[in-house]
DNA sequence: GTTTGTGAAGTTATTCACAGCG
DNA sequence: CGCTGTGAATAACTTCACAAAC
């Protein structure tokens, strides 16, 4: 049912697969046709061995002596993060962030296919954002019924998101991407994540008022175990 | 200039600190006095040995026995982060995602002060977001003049990231938080974190798809060298 | 000649386990 | 006793360096 490797990939790997998938994209539609580790390295703002030993354990995609197709290390990546399979997600909060989201190339380019937009408020619902109707949350059960979501996202205040995330759960969401800054608590089998907007600016300022910051990089969300949480207010 | 001890404490720890710093804030707010290692470390999803150790780097502020003091600690931690001194942020890209950043607690309240807004868009230029007008891009350097910007905050389309980026950069800034999905260059000076609001989304494809998830957790932006890219498509 | 793939070495981070303080 | 703070042990991750492949 699953790709090749399997969780043998270390975690720092696997959060670094999105960033290669990017760049190939672009090296892609920019008609690259390979690419050496070097290159993929100054890209990625990450060193050439990692690059090297992020790849090989998806296998051996590379020629010696030309570098890696990006074509087709492209789509062994995506097939690696199951890119290339249909994983309905639902948004719940359509305020800013909500609306980014949904209309967000990153999400519905990438095999993420946006199945319903849910809210409470009566000036939204019924509006439309990114082609999709938005509904009252109400719904949630009865849409969750019929195309059954695999990841919930959240993008509403603090104040409901805990609310948000078990009636998610209840509607049998196995995944919630939270971007509220508040903890929220899953049950067990549930793979819980949460994206906190504000700590990568906490973290430059921490380096801002120590003067020595650890070699400028494009930075993202890494880590599993070690994490962030909430932080931006959405409206 | 800077608080107590520097540089010292490595990366992963500062990366937690503001994780800390939030549940501190719900501790005080809800007027819990005091916190142990153990508690604390429930509320993050982290291990207790870990937020002992991390807290340690701060140095000795817990109490034997009893635990940490939640006032007290918090105070502590945001002056480690530089979250009393005034880090005058403009945002640049007043889409749906600059919106919610120029709106969000999480910038204001905890001393990013947001001191210009700016967007090329005759529609929105003159309008105001959160009680501050958006100017034109144009008036960049005229403003940055006025009230020099310690971080300049990117959530433009990706086609025009790199331009906005080398903008700022020529008007001072120091630092540039990129929401874009495009990887930037900047000079070796300028410190460079970029945010991928879709990499957690794709991180939990990966482990959609290889049945093995490892304990849910809450997620963000933590390491600072190996990191993730741009992501979302914002309008 | 070029560039991958990978053991081995080095570094950083996590966890253990317990002495020491309140 | 309870809980912190920390050296020592373990584990994870990164980088080196080079043989093998093209």
């Amino acid at each position: 049912m699953s790709p090749p490797r399997a969780g043998r990939i270390p975690e720092a790997s696997v959060a670094r697969l999105p960033v290669y998938q990017r760049i190939l994209l672009e090296l892609v539609r920019a008609g690259t046709a390979t690419v050496s580790s070097e290159q993929l390295a100054e890209l990625a703002h990450v060193n050439a061995s990692k690059v090297r030993k992020d790849l090989s354990f998806l296998g051996s995609f590379g020629t010696r002596g030309s570098g890696y197709d990006t074509r087709f290390l492209l789509a062994h990546i995506d097939r690696e993060l199951g890119l290339d399979t249909d994983w309905p997600v639902v948004i719940v909060g359509i305020g800013n962030l909500g609306r980014a989201l949904a209309r967000s190339q990153g999400f519905s380019s990438r095999g993420f296919r946006v199945s319903g937009l849910f809210d409470v408020s009566s000036e939204l619902v019924g509006t439309e954002v990114g082609g999709l109707a938005v509904r009252h949350l109400d719904h949630l059960e009865e849409a969750a019924g019929l195309d059954p979501p695999s990841i919930g996202v959240i993008s509403t205040p603090p104040s409901v998101a805990q609310d948000v995330a078990d009636r998610l759960v209840g509607a049998g969401v196995g995944s919630v991407l939270n971007f509220a800054p508040r903890v929220l608590r899953v049950p067990g089998h549930v793979l819980l994540r949460h994206v906190d907007l504000s700590i990568e600016l906490q973290v430059m300022s921490f380096y801002l008022s120590h003067g020595d910051h650890p070699g400028s990089v494009a930075a993202s969300s890494p880590l599993p175990h070690p994490v962030g949480l909430g932080a931006v207010d959405l409206a």
